[in-house]
DNA sequence: GCCGGGTTTAACAAATCCGTAACGCCGCGT
DNA sequence: ACGCGGCGTTACGGATTTGTTAAACCCGGC
């Protein structure tokens, strides 16, 4: 799981601040910006996960960036929240109006904003991905999270499981190691290339029962590959 | 996959054009109808594919216009969403009576508001529709709001008991803590993600003297399942 | 045969995840 | 007011997972 990335957008320091610690805190990686301009040119920079955003902003309200947002194709996906200073139910028309996926009235509690935050975010993903792969004997449901060999339900790791699923959706074709730990670690992230053969073995070693493990090739200089033809 | 229409029932505008105005920008189809009277007009013109409809209107109570449509055979499939100011849970028993698919309090955040469309319309069938649940030896019969486990009732909490509700309804089927928050919880209340292993525990312990603790099982990493399938 | 780079394997310590009990809070009925 | 039951939070301990390191191993090429 790889460490979502919120922008800040507040004009007064210390609260923006107190907030970045707040959320660093919590795991999340922090961008800050302190007007519209530049909030518009963080973004532009590099997609963030979510946005905070201030009702109150010098050169543009709030309430503007998140339209510009939310008009834009390429950032309409990015949830939003708005934080506010006053609870009117007329700001909070407003707000959501403008297509806020939520507000937050100050003063608010760390505590309530992460709950708000991580709410959001949770929605994120409707990735209903009912799929079931199926190669070499080989039988992964990602709905129930369960992988059978011939019968046999197989145990895995998180990991191995991730690999696994990679591998399946991805057969008959090499990948370096490097290509692997972008792919089923996550970005930046750093981690030794040499990991990736310890997962390997530990996947192989739990398809090892069932005969599976011939399935994960070694390519040697080049990676490891998922096939169900194997070479003499 | 067309685009859904929506129908919107409510007689104050602002409110209506911020739902809409949330609702299109989701990729839906919005038609509006400001009472009873309008609505049954549209949905006569052509059929929506989810209704959403205020408690109060002026001419006659949402709750009305639901049974007119649930009654209806032409209508009846389609789902409706009620929405109300009052979070009474008088009202809400009598909106679900009325045959409402669910029920959303104002004020609401948008957010919750489409994950509440989706996952009605996901599903045919409402959550509250099986009248009895029967898996592994484990009998819920939600129109008594009782569970047995080998002839035996077992006690349960509210929140164990809608916990293992949404299980027993949602089978062999792995679910985050987050999205057991979104579907057990409600998706307008914000608590830890660790209270989901608290009430786990709390119906496994209830569930432990029949032996049914073993269909709820744990998956390392990723979240809870219930199954009849148990792995060695 | 021997060497060198690449791969497998085992072992270990750190990090993470989960189970569990205990605590405080709140709402409700007595 | 008091007790009670349900709920959410927190903290601790145990179990599993994970990344690293290093030694054994394999497979050419010289």
């Amino acid at each position: 799981m790889t460490a979502k990335q919120i922008l800040i957008v507040e004009d007064e320091k210390p609260i923006r601040d107190m907030i970045a610690f707040g959320l660093r805190r919590a795991g999340f990686e922090v961008r800050e910006a302190e007007d519209c301009q530049g909030a518009r040119v963080e973004v532009a920079n590099r997609l963030p996960d979510l946005v905070l955003v201030d009702w109150m902003l010098p050169d543009m309200s709030g309430l503007e960036l998140t339209r510009l947002l939310k008009k834009d194709p390429a950032t309409r996906e990015v949830p939003v929240i708005m934080l506010t200073a006053r609870a009117e139910e007329e700001d909070k028309i407003r707000g959501l109006e403008g297509g806020a996926d939520d507000y937050i009235t100050k003063p608010f509690s760390p505590r309530e904003l992460l709950a708000r935050i991580k709410a959001v975010l949770r929605r994120g993903a409707p990735d209903e991905d009912e799929e079931v792969l199926v190669a070499g004997g080989l039988k992964l449901n990602s709905a129930s999270h369960r992988v059978t060999a011939a019968e046999e339900t197989v145990g895995l790791g998180p990991t191995e499981y991730r690999l696994l699923k990679f591998f399946m959706s991805h057969p008959d074709r090499v990948y370096s190691r490097g290509q692997l730990l972008d792919r089923v670690w996550g970005g930046n992230v750093y981690v030794e290339e040499r990991t990736v053969d310890v997962h390997i073995r530990r996947l192989r070693k739990a398809l090892e029962p069932s005969g599976c493990d011939r399935l994960i090739q070694t390519v040697r200089g080049a990676g490891y590959r998922f096939s169900e033809q194997v070479d003499a």
